[in-house]
RNA sequence: GGGCGCGUAGCUCAGUUGGAUAGAGCAUCGGCCUUCUAAGCCGGUGGUCGCAGGUUCGAGUCCUGCCGCGCCUACCA
């Protein structure tokens, strides 16, 4: 309601504004500073002041009382330039009454690629944040009404699988099967193995450099995907995806579809976008210097610094592709534009509610839904690959699509890093130059970090013991139950709450925080809501027929209290949240959306004893509010991803 | 050297795209549990918005120049 209301508004005055003073300008609704101002505020005054050559405050005293009226609001009023607008208190209560309008959904599918975690090793906490963000910003763009498909691409062929199967087969002499085997123990944590054996084999390449060779070899051998080392390879990657999906589906994070670059290379999509780019002259045959041999994009196309020197190799001399070449490919079949498609089989997995389909390079099942083939495309991944998404989006201009480069979107965060205590904590020894910094970045090649499921233990653990202490008499799986919720609403919080642009100092203590700003604190509030109402009915009490017992007359009664009235504005005003952060590509905006309406869920909570107010009229409106509270608290917070648990 | 980003309270961070007296959380100090659960609420302390100019009715926000930090600038991804 806030949000049409604020559209409405808008639209209102910039009609007034076109045709009283000719002007076409983009008329903002501003929150004012104090709530005595009103409801909402227009600047336009200043705006126009240079160009009528007259004070704002004569200019807005103007506008406000030649505007006509505009439903739902009761007056306009003039403030230092502004104009301010209040609104009709009863009309705005009932309003609420009836269930919000659907959001007409937009034209075409959006499609979010996010996680695209190497195949490899565990999950860490870096890719923790990219896989809550892009969960997330699907969750919103959902919620307003769009369709959207989300795709989790497996690198599967990559030089860091080859390093696990070097590992395997030159550093530990395992063959396919004792591989196998270790795949399928239930007691080897398969991915935590991966992570210490990645990291031995990188340092085993430092000590000895020409062991790279080993490493070419294999990758060769697992892009060519016929020989036992490339089988290897298959059994590695798709037993790490399976691991990866299960510590994603503890934090409620799923996908629709799995493309893999195996099948990027075996169907030939990268031979086809070869072709394209070759033909369109958007790549040539390098004849001299440094990139001699190689196939490259010159740096002015996707650089305005860019010079020959700048230029990105896409096929090297030896003839294979590099990782940027393939995403050039991928991303043209995001768009429908490539003339080719996977074919695809299920992919198995526990714990998703939906099917979940993988690329094939075989004839897949039948009965799959139309994947790609979008009409915009969000890239999740941090931004220390902006220059790369630089050229894949200048891949497709040069091809001559235009529009689907303008609509390549680098939904780009930094990166997480590790602050010096909780290195400390874990007990990672740091050099003298690391312990100065403020932060230390993750390495995977290195074995520093903290990997996912760990941290999430440890939530879990710690959320237990509170939970322990406040429910001693709930039985232990209720409990358990409600740790788990606990824990997942703290680390999704947690990984939501900083802006996109910067670094994630990780702080094990701040993770593991359950006050202040953070996730428990805002199912705190929703659990508080629903305990009221729950309150009721054990008192045998039945929640009345709000639509029969309220209107417009009693709204404006009950409302004329500020306090209240400001409460019930906070409680609305989720749609207009929802509306800008999607808009500004802020999941932030939403999680601190979801605080500040759980702390305002928590003023009035102490402001006013619902069940104990004796007057019946402002009861009867207290109760609707709680329940008003609760929907949009629950609703604030499925959008986070974060479950509401029975008690806390 | 070039590109991107960051610099705001002791710490971690917001700041609605240029608007009214710069805000949260943590920490700290002081209050509030016989009440719908204190994972909560109320109050206090705490600011040269990196520095210097500029643009205008108005700048934390925009432009220029500095200073500091990070990332990228691979025939790795």
């Amino acid at each position: 309601m806030f949000h049409q209301l604020e559209t409405g508004i808008s639209r209102a005055f910039a009609a007034f504004l076109k045709n009283q003073y000719n002007a076409e300008l983009p008329v903002q609704i501003e929150q004012p500073k104090k709530p005595e101002f009103g409801e909402f505020a227009v600047p336009a005054a200043f705006q126009l002041a240079r160009q009528l050559r007259q004070p704002p405050n004569a200019i807005a005293a103007a506008i406000a009382a030649a505007m006509p009226a505009i439903s739902g609001v009761r007056a306009l009023e003039v403030a230092g330039g502004y104009i301010n607008i209040r609104l009709d208190r009863g009309t705005y209560g009932q309003s609420l009454l009836t269930p919000r309008p659907q959001p007409v959904p937009p034209e075409g599918k959006v499609i979010v690629e996010h996680t695209n975690i190497n195949p490899n090793k565990a999950a860490h906490i870096g890719h923790l944040r990219n896989a809550v963000l892009g969960d997330t910003f699907v969750r919103m763009l959902r919620a307003s009404g769009s369709a959207v498909e989300v795709q989790n691409y497996i690198d599967n062929t990559g030089v860091q699988v080859a390093d696990v199967v070097v590992g395997f087969h030159h550093l530990e002499g395992r063959s396919l099967a004792e591989v196998l085997a270790l795949v399928n123990d239930p007691s080897v944590r398969f991915d935590y193995l991966c992570w210490d054996l990645y990291a031995r084999t990188s340092a085993h390449y430092d000590e000895h450099p020409e062991s790279l060779a080993l490493r070419r070899a294999v990758l060769h051998e697992i892009e060519e995907g016929t020989s036992e080392l490339a089988a290897l390879g298959h059994v590695v990657a798709d037993a790490i995806v399976t691991c990866h999906l299960k510590t994603m589906a503890r934090l409620g994070v799923t996908y629709d579809v799995l493309p893999r670059e195996s099948e990027i290379l075996h169907l030939q999509f990268w031979a086809t976008a070869f072709e394209q780019l070759r033909d369109r002259h958007a790549i040539y045959l390098e004849s001299e210097g440094k990139n001699s041999g190689c196939w490259v994009m010159p740096g002015s196309a996707f650089s305005s610094s860019g010079g020959e020197d700048d230029s990105k190799v896409i096929v090297r001399s030896n003839g294979t592709v590099t990782y940027v070449g393939k995403d050039i490919a991928y991303q043209l079949w995001k768009f429908g534009l490539l003339g080719k498609d996977f074919h695809y089989r299920q992919f198995p997995h526990p714990t998703f509610g939906t099917p979940l389909w993988v690329s094939t390079v075989q004839r897949g099942s039948a009965g799959h839904p139309g994947f790609g083939g979008g009409s915009s495309v969000y890239n999740v991944i941090d931004s220390r690959q902006s220059y790369l998404q630089d050229v894949v989006r200048a891949g497709l201009r040069a091809l001559g699509y235009e529009d689907q480069a303008r609509g390549s979107i680098h939904f780009s965060y930094e990166m997480v890093a590790l602050s010096p205590r909780t290195c400390a904590e874990l007990g990672i020894t740091l050099s003298e130059e690391d312990q100065k910094r403020t932060y230390v970045e993750v390495s995977g090649r290195k074995g520093l970090g903290v990997k996912a499921d760990d941290l999430i233990d440890k939530l879990i653990e710690k959320a237990l013991e509170e939970v322990r202490s406040r429910h001693a008499a709930d039985s232990e799986e209720d409990c358990r139950r409600v740790a788990n919720q606990i824990a997942i609403g703290a680390l999704r919080y947690f990984m939501l709450k900083y802006t996109r642009g910067s670094v994630i100092a990780f702080d094990l203590g701040e993770a593991l925080a359950f006050e202040g700003e953070t996730g428990p604190y805002v199912q705190y509030a929703a659990v508080r809501a629903r305990n009221i109402l729950r309150k009721m009915a054990a008192r045998g009490e039945s929640l009345p027929d709000f639509e029969s017992a309220l209107n417009a007359d009693i709204f404006g009664r009950q409302l004329a209290d500020e306090t209240l009235w400001q409460l019930l504005l906070d409680a609305s005003r989720l749609d207009s949240a929802l509306d800008k952060a999607t808009a500004s590509g802020e999941p932030s905006h939403m999680a601190r959306f979801a605080f500040q309406l759980a702390q305002s869920f928590s003023n009035f909570y102490h402001l006013y004893p619902v069940l104990s107010e004796s007057d019946a009229e402002k009861r009867i409106v207290l109760l609707w509010m709680t329940r008003y509270y609760a929907a949009q608290l629950e609703r604030s917070l499925a959008i986070l991803g974060v479950e509401v648990p029975e008690f806390m």
